[in-house]
DNA sequence: ACATTAAGTGATT
DNA sequence: AATCACTTAATGT
């Protein structure tokens, strides 16, 4: 494996650095392999083998769940997150539960999996952030799982609308009715007619491709 | 101008 | 809320 570029750990630095000690964040760059992956394209589809923790540098990755034809978004990694779920799975099963969809050109780091457990003993700071991270995705699952148990589709489509526009920091959402209702789980007609309800009731404002969310 | 893709609609379950 | 079958509108070549 070689060296990752030196401007590529300037990039961990501005983002970890007040996060990780020195010494981690030395051993990070020495270890790591550095990723990139366009839009499109898959990080992990379930049952791949779980070599690497990857590590956030830039863009956006859809986690989802996936049976036979069906789908379900669970919640989008970006940057200065991990998938923390993938740790526990390294260390034993290995395989994937989760497809990991880059929705936004990605940057990142690959952590090899023999390290990192070393890691969790000798750095603070690395255990800390595992745990957070760990919570974190903890929260946002059973937060999907609510929405899925006592929310109408409607109320579930608003709120991951919602949820888009908050984490891309962008109103505008990019999107046609066929790729929510993937994500939701449902098909396009229903999301069509639950779109235009929200445009008439005045909570977003939608056009062909897009969907600004007021 | 034509073909393709996205979105809208009525009727039915 | 899902599905079918069809229409209309927007967009790319």
């Amino acid at each position: 494996m070689q060296k990752i570029d030196p401007s590529v750990c300037d990039k961990l630095r501005d983002e970890y650095s007040n996060l990780f000690e020195e010494a981690l964040l030395n051993e990070i760059c020495d270890v790591s392999e550095y990723a990139t992956i366009t839009k499109g394209n898959l990080l992990i589809d379930i049952g791949d083998e779980l070599k690497f923790i990857p590590l956030i540098l830039k863009g956006t990755i859809k986690i989802s769940r996936k049976e036979n034809d069906k789908e379900l978004a669970l919640y989008y990694l970006e940057q200065g997150d991990t998938c923390a779920i993938s740790f526990a799975n390294c260390l034993h099963t290995s395989k994937s539960v989760f497809k990991g969809l880059v929705e936004k050109d990605a940057e990142m780091l690959l952590l090899p999996v023999d390290r990192i457990e070393g890691w969790l003993v000798k750095y603070e700071s690395w255990r800390h952030y595992i745990i957070d991270s760990y919570h974190f995705r903890l929260l946002e699952m059973v937060d999907s799982i609510d929405a899925l148990a006592f929310l109408k589709m409607k109320e579930r489509l608003l709120k991951y609308l919602r949820n888009i526009a908050k984490s891309s920091k962008d109103s505008m959402i990019e999107i046609t009715h066929q790729e929510i209702s993937e994500d939701l789980n449902t098909s396009r007609v229903v999301i069509t007619r639950l779109i235009q309800e929200l445009h008439d009731e005045g909570d977003i404002f939608s056009t062909r491709n897009k969907i600004r969310v007021l």
